[in-house]
DNA sequence: CTAATATTAGAACGAACGTTCGAACTATGG
DNA sequence: CCATAGTTCGAACGTTCGTTCTAATATTAG
């Protein structure tokens, strides 16, 4: 019906459904090893069923990954308008993207993992989010090199620290890991004392 | 050649090659994405013919991903033999794994991005000697702590490290980014100085 | 109620999948 | 030369893949 202004439809509700189902398929199976018969397996639905929701299992994936990195854009968004220190910032940044990861763990397993499994249209999209995030990132490192008058590869640290960050998914334990603040704290910990010069090049070596 | 070559048959060779040619194409289609088709094209082989060297696609991820990680554990033990102070030993540690990483992009993507699709006895053993990979450094840290009298959460800081390396795959540009030795520097120095406790500020960790 | 619309499912499509088989090559040693 | 073992391939097997068509069922509006 044209017109209608309702915030949230039973059409959405539904399909908020079945992407649940299909992240916890695509993070079991990975998305080319997960069929569209498992997802119908998993949301009960039957497989043309599915497709009233979705045009087709590409697009099923572009909206989860859209729906996951743009959540996690968001909140960095707010939340660094609360903080105003360069180093505050970064760790800011930090907890926001471990906090995420971790009640959101299997949706960015997919996000992470499926990185280039998209193709042409849907893929850039989702590639240029990525961009913003990581610029976002890049220029938290600038201001903090700036304000502390430090000289380090601001790409080569952006880039470890997401390493750091986004492997967890491939040895996260709940039952046997801290929780997201006290790992964004062990993690910047060593991320922000690492990018600080401690001594000048070639400090002495004990050979 | 006194001694060695002397025993690999034409056999070897060829499998040799068509590993090579599946590294290729693992790396740019994923295992399950990629067929025994796409790889019958990339060898100029028929289909039929491949099952002549191997008898099954999971075999042949095995067979590359168990020569690729022996090889860099291999070559670690004899470099970590000419190395005595902890943090050399740790500086050692980086710069093989990148140094292999990176002359290996393909192959140590295939290993690092299709960890867990093989399955059973397949993938035991390659979990096995990933362990073993793992436990190498954890004993590295846990010398370097006790040599500095250092007290942080080994888990953490290996699994930091494993993921600041392995990430590479997802970034690195031979034309953009500096080389191995470089890198290693770049990380190690990240690394080991975070894992010092600066003390500039009263952070207390727990265990 | 009825009629229109939104949602679901059975059955099937052609294509692609991993794998197999037997026949046909090729190389080698006697 | 023949015999034999080593190597390759065309053709096909049975299965599963993503997707679609059409009809049947729920839901809702008048």
């Amino acid at each position: 019906m044209p017109g209608v202004a309702h915030t949230e439809t039973r059409f959405d509700r539904r399909l908020a459904e079945i992407l649940e189902h299909a992240i916890e398929v695509f993070y079991e199976r990975g998305y080319e090893g997960a069929s569209m018969r498992d997802l119908s397996r998993a949301t009960g639905m039957s497989l043309a069923g599915l497709y009233y929701y979705f045009e087709s299992k590409e697009r099923l994936l572009y909206l989860i990954q859209k729906h996951t990195f743009k959540t996690i854009v968001q909140r960095l968004k707010e939340r660094l308008k609360d903080a105003n220190q360069p180093e505050q910032r970064i760790r800011v940044f930090i907890l926001n993207h471990l906090e995420y990861f971790l009640s959101n763990q299997k949706a960015m397993k997919v996000l992470s993992h499926e990185d280039d499994a998209l193709k042409n249209g849907f893929g850039a999209e989702i590639a240029a989010i990525k961009r913003e995030y990581y610029h976002t990132c890049l220029d938290l490192m600038d201001e903090f090199k700036a304000a502390k008058g430090l000289e380090f590869n601001s790409r080569i640290a952006v880039l470890s620290l997401f390493g750091m960050m986004n492997w967890i998914y491939t040895w996260y334990k709940p039952r046997v890991d801290a929780d997201a603040s006290e790992l964004a704290r062990d993690m910047g910990d060593i991320f922000l004392r690492g990018i600080c010069t401690g001594g000048q090049r070639g400090t002495r070596r004990k050979v």
